[in-house]
DNA sequence: ATGTCC
């Protein structure tokens, strides 16, 4: 047996890509990463799987603590980490969705090719970045009152339908059609709303961004065509979340339950993993609250989208419907959400299990930095791609280029329907600022590979620079082999506006 | 990620 040792914690390897930290002491469950040798070597140099075995011991845990290939640490539970918490008997962990709430990623085609863009890239970043409110504070592309707060967070992008930011079509592309009905905007704080309020249809700062790009690669012929994706074609990704509103959610009810749940909080080896018990009061506001940013969130990249129909309207002189401006998916990579699966006695795997034991169980699956990936015929997969899978965008860095996935056949076995979610980082901020600058960084991406960034701040440029982040090729290829997430197509880089 | 410490 191969194993794997990093500070203290072992991990044996079950088979290609899946190494598995053997439950011991007070874990509930074994813990897995899902990663290439090489990716596991850099999993290792922080905390991500110290805190990926700390999560095992969250109440309700089934089956295991998974970490996607693009896993680093983050507040107390890895970003790439997935936790399916059982929703009768387990718990909900704001630290297990993260801060920015409904964090996600949405592509919108065009039918335009790269050469009726190149020269105008210059023209078409400044517009973009002058039309697109981002950085940190406020100012967004909608001004609105307190009603129109609660209104989006109770539905989401239909209150962006009604109000003109949105087509019908939208909503059908968005996971979950763009709104959770389970919202309840009476759980959000008056504080994360004040703050919500000047913040709708906005960036904001890191590692979020708007992005033109150009389609370079389509592995999968029919599932590309089902994508509406072909080589040379022209589309937009859109990378943002909940921005303040969300932040403050989070923040809200972390310090609600680790005042009223110290119990709980007393079982776990780490504060951040903070928890509320399932049907606690807790629990119930949680959930309702977070559902409500989850709504904010896509309305915000609703907003930015039908905003950047109206730039590309301008640069290049015609109707975004002619474009075909259509949006091809949205999905969510910070959320929770209480799903059925089939698990096996006890919580164990249902496929390492006598299958006349299987039952189906409700669960409170913890997406934090990793994305849906449900496979073909999943009824929540929209009418137009259900014989194929579900669009899966996997963002890269902004010198390497993104993927298109579509849901795999092992997805529903292996990670409760997940797959990773982007590039990840290698590095810390405060290293990436000492080690790039951000008019280099920008200079040579122009330069070398004819990027047009425009930031904010250049300190944003350095913290974002492509060195900074691990190989997306990298990791969709495990994604690809594990048969979670398959590759569809590749992106690459046009012009970027970031905060 | 985030009015980057109420």
């Amino acid at each position: 047996m191969t194993t794997f040792d990093a500070n203290g914690v072992t991990l044996e390897r079950v088979r290609e890509h899946v190494w598995e930290i053997t439950q011991e002491g007070e874990m509930r469950t074994p813990a897995r990463v899902l990663a290439s040798e090489a990716l596991l070597e850099e999993i290792s140099q922080d905390k991500t799987l110290e805190q990926l075995q700390n999560a095992t011991h969250l109440p309700g845990m089934t089956n295991y603590a998974i970490c996607m290939p693009d896993g680093h640490q983050g507040y107390g539970f890895p970003v790439g980490g997935v936790g399916a918490l059982d929703a009768e008997d387990g718990c909900i962990s704001p630290g297990a969705v993260g801060y920015d709430i409904n964090c996600g990623v949405r592509m919108m085609r065009t039918n335009l090719t790269y050469s009726e863009v190149k020269g105008h890239e210059e023209e078409l970043v400044d517009s973009l970045f002058a039309n697109i409110p981002s950085g940190l504070g406020g100012g967004g592309i909608v001004e609105t009152g307190i009603d129109d707060v609660e209104e989006i967070l109770a539905r989401g992008v239909d209150w962006a339908l009604e109000n003109g930011h949105a087509v019908e079509d939208d909503l059908l592309h968005c996971e979950d059609e763009g709104m959770r009905e389970e919202a309840d905007p009476s759980k959000v704080s008056q504080k994360a709303k004040d703050r919500g309020k000047n913040q709708i249809g906005s960036l904001g700062s890191g590692n979020h961004f708007l992005e033109v790009q150009r389609v370079t690669d389509v592995f999968d012929d029919e599932v590309g065509a089902a994508f509406g994706l072909e080589e040379d074609q022209i589309v937009v990704l859109i990378h943002c979340g909940s921005r303040g509103l969300g932040h403050q959610t989070c923040n809200d009810y972390l310090r609600k339950i680790e005042r009223q749940h110290q119990g709980l909080l007393s079982q776990l080896p780490d504060k951040e993993l903070a928890a509320a018990p399932a049907g606690s009061q807790l629990a119930e506001d949680y959930y309702g609250a977070m559902n409500a940013a989850i709504n904010f969130a896509w309305v915000n990249r609703q907003l930015i989208m039908h905003r950047t129909r109206r730039v590309f309207e301008r640069v290049f002189d015609r109707s975004w419907e002619e474009m075909e401006m259509d949006l091809l998916y949205d999905v969510a990579h910070n959320i929770a959400k209480k799903e059925t699966h089939t698990v096996g006695p006890d919580g164990r795997p249902a496929a390492e299990s006598d299958a006349t034991a299987n039952e189906e169980r409700e669960l409170f699956v913890h997406r934090k930095g990793a994305t849906r990936a449900f496979p073909k015929g999943h009824p929540e997969v929209p009418a137009a791609y259900r014989d194929v899978g579900q669009p899966v965008i996997i963002p890269g860095s902004m010198g390497a280029g993104s993927y298109v996935l579509r849901g795999g056949e092992a997805s529903m076995d292996l990670t409760f329907g997940s797959t990773a979610h982007g590039a990840g980082r290698l590095m810390s901020r405060t290293q990436a600022k000492n080690d790039y600058w951000g008019g280099d960084v920008q200079q040579e991406l122009e330069e070398q590979d004819q990027i047009y960034v425009k930031a904010q701040s250049g300190a944003t440029i350095a913290e974002e620079a492509p060195g900074v982040y691990k190989d997306v090729d990298e990791v969709v290829r495990v994604s690809d082999e594990l048969g979670i997430g398959d590759k569809v197509a590749r992106t690459f880089p046009v012009c970027n506006i970031k905060g």
